[in-house]
DNA sequence: CGGATTCTTGAGGTACCTCAAGTGCGGTGG
DNA sequence: CCACCGCACTTGAGGTACCTCAAGAATCCG
């Protein structure tokens, strides 16, 4: 929550993006690299727990994150909150903020992140300059789409036990696809408060359900993490198969 | 469902189209204008109930939404049915599928609707050639994902009354916004199940809590349609109000 | 007029909620 | 070093919001 763990870096090339070198993205033409270095303003690191984007604030940045985990995030006049996606290596942020007035979701820091910073203002110079890139752009938005249409089905039609089996596969999935488990703590970096705000459960009955997961030995549950044991297992549960990945743009 | 209901009509001018005439939407330029004259390849009706996409079909076109109402729509292998949102005059349907490589939700007509028909090979085209309806298609899949955050925060977060009282409230603020209401039947044309579908409810429950909502002067049902009598105190009942309102691109 | 669909209502069940307490761990300060 | 605190996780007991089953009334359609 505290501003001053917000902290900008130094202005390392794109060249030594940890991204690019993931074989999950799409490569950029000669061109586009260049143009996405001088649009790039920066780098900034949020430590764990650090407010990204608040709900009605406006922004005149927008970011692409380059390592640790985050997650967004609406909450009612009394409290109630619900999280919507979680954010990973590659995902953008702020994209609503540059495209409308303001935002109308929150961003929080679930580890330390290392996040690139683009300039809102250029934004319509990269559609009239790379129109490949503002294609991606598109595509970006409807994956986020996509990705919600399938939090509904579950938040609304599946059972606790579905919903919760639901979550951890899909996070394993897209751990695995931005290759942060392999290298990093092998663990999703999230408290059961986390899954009960992203389900829609309380904490209570959360932690009953992903006992029911640990007992039947599809997952483990650590300090603040999960540890994904029967990923096929969980997608039985929960009735869901991931769509196939295709090289992914970015930024 | 009936593929004979869906009937290509004759290849009308955008001259004409009902959208143009409309305040709420933005102007093209003339070469925008004659663009997506070119762009356009036809014009479809879809009778009340005709599936318009499958999930997991492929699509070689998209739509527009000139007249009419529809919803899109997932479902579980045992047939839960979750509506993820729906559709009306100016709204785009088959984005997705254009993107990627199949739909992954399913659309249907809830009114007789008229569409405009959009090749999807030419797409691309569209970024290079007009940059700022490139933009304008990222801005139109940033504002759905809006709408399915707030959704998901409904689902998730708010009682069976506030979900009903932000469902009616949001699908008439946009029925004001698309001018549906106004020249049509001023009626919300759905059933208590779609309502049901949308807000994660049994039938019988969303009828209670329809009930509650009648009695209390805020809507009246009529036989398969609802009509919004205190729009302000359904959005008090939900905490939500809309947002502010911009010119809205389309196509 | 009959059949299908939608809406309505009651009665009983259950999945999930709230309240409440207790454990274990990591960090902080004396 | 230990005492303390706060946070995350755990577990039990009782409550309630919503579900399922069932049946009836109203409306539309052929």
């Amino acid at each position: 929550m505290q501003e001053d763990r917000l902290r900008f870096g130094v202005h390392t090339a794109c060249l030594v993006c940890p991204l690019r070198a993931n074989p999950n993205f799409r490569d950029f033409t000669p061109e586009e690299l260049e143009f996405v270095r001088n649009f790039r303003s920066g780098e900034l690191h949020a430590g764990a727990g650090t407010a990204i984007f608040n709900e009605g604030s406006q922004s005149s940045h927008l970011y692409t994150t380059l390592t640790g985990w985050g997650f967004r995030y609406k909450t009612l006049p009394d409290g109630r909150r619900q999280i919507l996606n979680y954010i990973l290596p590659g995902d953008m942020i702020g994209l609503q903020g540059a495209l409308f007035e303001e935002m109308n979701h929150s961003v929080e820091a679930l580890t330390d992140m290392r996040l690139c910073v683009f300039e809102r203002k250029p934004l319509f110079s990269l559609f009239e300059k790379h129109p490949g890139l503002g294609y991606d752009l598109t595509w970006i938005a409807s994956r986020e789409e996509c990705i919600l249409d399938e939090h509904l089905l579950s938040v609304g039609q599946r059972s606790a036990l579905e919903r919760a089996a639901y979550l951890l596969a899909f996070l394993h999935h897209r751990a695995l696809a931005s290759a942060t488990l392999s290298t990093d703590t092998r663990s999703i970096p999230i408290t059961q408060a986390h899954v009960a705000d992203t389900l829609g459960l309380s904490i209570v009955h959360t932690n009953k359900t992903l006992r029911k997961l640990a007992v039947s030995g599809t997952l483990r549950w650590l300090d603040r993490g999960c540890e994904v044991l029967d990923a096929p297992a969980l997608q039985r549960i929960a009735k869901w198969t991931p769509g196939k990945a295709t090289a992914r743009p970015f930024l």
